[in-house]
DNA sequence: CAGTGAGCGAGCTTCCGCTTGACTT
């Protein structure tokens, strides 16, 4: 018999937490939610008050059966999921499948895995709140009959297996949306001017912009030959304390952010290492969107703080969430054990607990002190004055050990220590610079920052973050992508010896890394949903059903009736769109082919973006109309006439080699020449598919022949499935589809066959393991 | 890998939030 069986929702939390309840405790985990709606027939009786069907899915049969069994054998159950409405859902359901007797059930939370917070909540059990409970089902089945009514709709009017829903559809919108006012975007430029100073007497030289920019060369022009001819004396210097106080401890999304921006981790990289430092017992809980620390843990960092920086560092702080939406059912993310700076572990776990140490530490620091001077430099002959700006650290405080990123490209230099100047200084030009500037577009998301968009709105779940970002990729809605940057010409003047010199010099702008692009089927989707369902894909429609949720939670609303105000309306409006709306191809009309006067369309095909030159018909003398496939990066919305005709000069025959024809296209890995069945690549930002002659395509051709044949190493009579192969990364095997490294210190060219079967045994048995 | 683009119809797709492994590269 047991005395007490307590049950979470997570085995890790389950193993610290039987540590601290000694033996008369059993802890098991369920493993999350055991029971969901059935996905056959909606799950839902819509005729019979939103009757939930709930079914066990395959996956916890297993776990519920185990826990079955326990909870015979156990005198007391104590349900211990989180406290949240998802935490309270996952009790009452556990209540329901297991039979829990209320007499002997007891329902306990805690927020932090602390001894004292563990026992402090067995002392203070309640029952089950059916309220929150009734609030869990609410947004269940409302999520479920968004997901489950609109996506059928988008499989009729888009593409069969789209998908929307109240999270995903609104995740999609943001990018969409944000590329459009890139592409709308008109860059302004204006003239920065810049000056270097000298003055007798100090031997710094002091950099200084000029109070204003300037909208025309002209303008900056006319400031440049003021300049020539002023003199310069500093009118004012203003001293002026600032601080900087240290970023809360991480919350999943900050956590996302930080990674991604310091380590270059896709949010669900940064998830599953996360992941396993909790399961290893190195960091509390990794979905979180608390910014909460427990007492033991600030005890500790103060500790930490005072040991390796001293007791001048160490300011403590409990910080408050500013997100409206967050149920802080755990603490932040932190190291367990502060004390330990460093960890066991492979690269990126390290580096990221490494960034969680720093994190938390920083967020017990002091604040950072510094001194902001400003130097204010009049000219005599115009009425613009140059400002210099100095930063002095006085204490450095939490930037000892932890400086937060930004998203934001960093145009402002830094700025360092100015020389000590004093009113009715003279200074002298070394020389001034004006500089074209543009303005920029509002930036692309990454995947981080379109979580911290979408926690912002409250839309979406610390567990739900990293897989809602891989759904709209799934789905083809979205595209994480790498651009080059193109070049613009910048004029820049210079003043230096009384002369005035212009010259015209070329900056990079626009360049992307993993960044997000709508791909043509997320425009098409988001387009057809905003004209049918504005209200489902309106921003604050999950702060507004929230807010009837928490009034169920606090029984001030029935949540059938919350469904049906919602369903009714809802449900109407997808059967009007079905019968209203047209069929959604995105098709765009871009102009008239020049050659044959035919009008020249692009628009969504079966298999993805095409241009088509002349109309369909189903009569049959009217010519055909011509296909091809848009490129990759390529978009429906900004494509011009020109690059959609230029679509239809390839395939070109450039000429023919050995009796065979030379055919040069533009494929999925980019343009190539296809030549008796085989393919060639061509050079990128060498060979044009659309000027390569055939002399450069022989050229080609044979260049590829010969690494082929410098391919082979070595190969086997008696096993032609195996290869000794020089690959892109050195010598390999080949065997049967699989790839071997070669062990160091063996000479490729000398292996025997048995020596080549012996390295693919090892290979195997590891990738097992 | 390197192609396709009509229409019909059967049977399938699909949501969000809680969890962890079982997969592949």
């Amino acid at each position: 018999m047991i005395e007490n069986l307590v049950i979470v929702e997570s085995p890790a939390k389950a193993k610290t937490i039987e540590q601290f309840l000694g033996k008369d405790f059993q802890v098991k985990s369920s493993m999350g939610h055991i029971r969901d709606l059935a996905k056959k027939n909606f799950g839902i009786d819509l005729e019979n008050n939103f009757t939930p069907q709930y079914i066990i899915p395959e996956d916890k049969k297993k776990i519920v059966a185990e826990l079955k069994k326990l909870v015979k054998n156990s005198k007391t159950v104590w349900l211990a999921s989180d406290e949240d409405r998802e935490g309270e859902a996952i009790a009452w359901h556990l209540s329901e499948v297991l039979n829990l007797n209320p007499e002997n059930t007891r329902r306990i939370v805690f927020h932090e895995i602390t001894k004292n917070a563990i026992l402090e909540s067995i002392k203070n059990f309640r029952s089950i709140d059916q309220h929150l409970v009734n609030a869990q089902q609410a947004r269940r089945i409302l999520d479920r009959i968004v997901g489950f009514e609109l996506s059928p709709v988008l499989w009729k009017k888009v593409k069969p297996s789209l998908s929307a829903g109240r999270v995903q559809s609104v995740a999609v919108r943001l990018v969409v949306e944000r590329e459009r006012d890139i592409i709308n975007f008109k860059p302004v430029s204006s003239f920065k001017v810049t000056a270097i100073f000298n003055s007798k007497n100090v031997s710094q030289q002091l950099r200084a912009e000029a109070s204003k920019r300037f909208e025309t060369v002209d303008g900056a022009r006319k400031f440049l030959e003021q300049c020539k001819l002023s003199e310069f004396s500093v009118i004012d210097v203003t001293k002026k304390p600032t601080k900087k106080s240290p970023s809360p401890p991480f919350t999943t999304s900050t956590l996302q952010q930080e990674a991604s921006r310091k380590l270059g981790y896709s949010v669900s990289q940064t998830m599953t290492v996360a992941q396993k430092l909790y399961e290893a017992g190195k960091i509390t809980y990794m979905r979180t969107d608390s910014v909460n620390l427990s007492d033991t843990a600030l005890d500790a960092a103060k500790k930490v703080i005072t040991k390796e920086f001293g007791a001048q560092y160490v300011h403590i702080r409990q910080y408050k969430t500013k997100s409206k939406s967050a149920q802080e059912a755990h603490e932040a993310i932190r190291p367990t054990y502060l004390e330990k700076q460093d960890i066991q572990g492979n690269n990126s776990e390290k580096k990221l607990y490494e960034l969680i140490w720093k994190r938390t530490i920083a967020s017990q620091m002091s604040d950072a002190k510094l001194e902001k001077t400003t130097v204010t430099i009049d000219v005599s002959n115009a009425t613009e004055n140059f400002i210099a700006v100095g930063e002095v650290l006085n204490f450095d405080g939490f930037l000892k050990v932890y400086i937060e990123s930004t998203d934001d490209d960093p145009e402002e230099e830094t700025k360092g220590l100015l020389p000590p100047l004093k009113v009715a200084d003279k200074l002298n030009y070394v020389n001034i610079d004006a500089v074209q500037k543009f303005t920029n577009s509002p930036p692309r998301y990454t995947e981080a920052s379109l979580v911290k968009k979408l926690e912002e709105l409250g839309i979406g779940r610390p567990s739900t973050y990293a897989p809602t970002i891989s759904t709209i990729q799934n789905r083809g809605y979205v595209l994480k992508e790498d651009r080059e940057g193109k070049e613009r010409k910048c004029i820049a003047l210079d003043l230096k010896d009384k002369t005035i010199t212009e010259k015209v010099i070329t900056e990079i702008f626009g360049k992307e890394k993993s960044k997000l692009f709508p791909d043509n089927i997320g425009m098409i989707v988001n387009d057809f949903l905003i004209e049918y369902f504005k209200n489902i894909l309106d921003y604050n429609f999950t702060a507004t059903i929230e807010k009837e949720f928490d009034d169920i939670a606090s029984g001030k609303l029935d949540w059938t009736k919350m469904l049906d105000k919602f369903y009714n309306p809802f449900h109407k409006q997808v059967s009007n769109t079905l019968e209203v709306s047209e069929r959604s191809k995105g098709e765009r009309l871009l102009g008239n082919d020049p050659e044959t006067g035919k009008p020249v369309f692009v628009r969504l095909g079966r298999y993805g973006a095409l241009a088509q030159i002349g109309e369909n018909s189903t009569d049959e003398n009217t010519e055909k109309p011509k296909f091809a496939s848009l490129l990759k990066g390529q978009n429906i919305e900004t494509i011009t006439l020109k690059e959609a005709l230029a679509l239809f000069r390839l395939p070109r025959n450039v000429g023919t080699f050995e009796d065979k024809e030379m055919v040069v296209a533009i494929g999925r890995f980019g343009p190539y020449i296809r030549h008796d069945s085989k393919f060639y690549s061509l050079k990128k930002n060498i060979d044009d598919p659309y000027t390569i002659t055939a002399k450069r395509a022989i050229e080609l051709i044979e260049a590829k022949r010969e690494q082929d044949r410098n391919k082979v190493i070595q190969s086997f009579k008696e096993e032609p499935d195996l290869q000794v192969l020089n690959g892109r990364w050195g010598p390999y095997i080949a065997f049967k589809k699989n790839n071997y490294k070669i062990p160091k210190g063996k000479d490729p060219e000398s292996l025997s066959l048995a020596d080549c079967k012996k390295i693919i045994e090892e290979g195997d048995s590891k990738k097992k393991k």
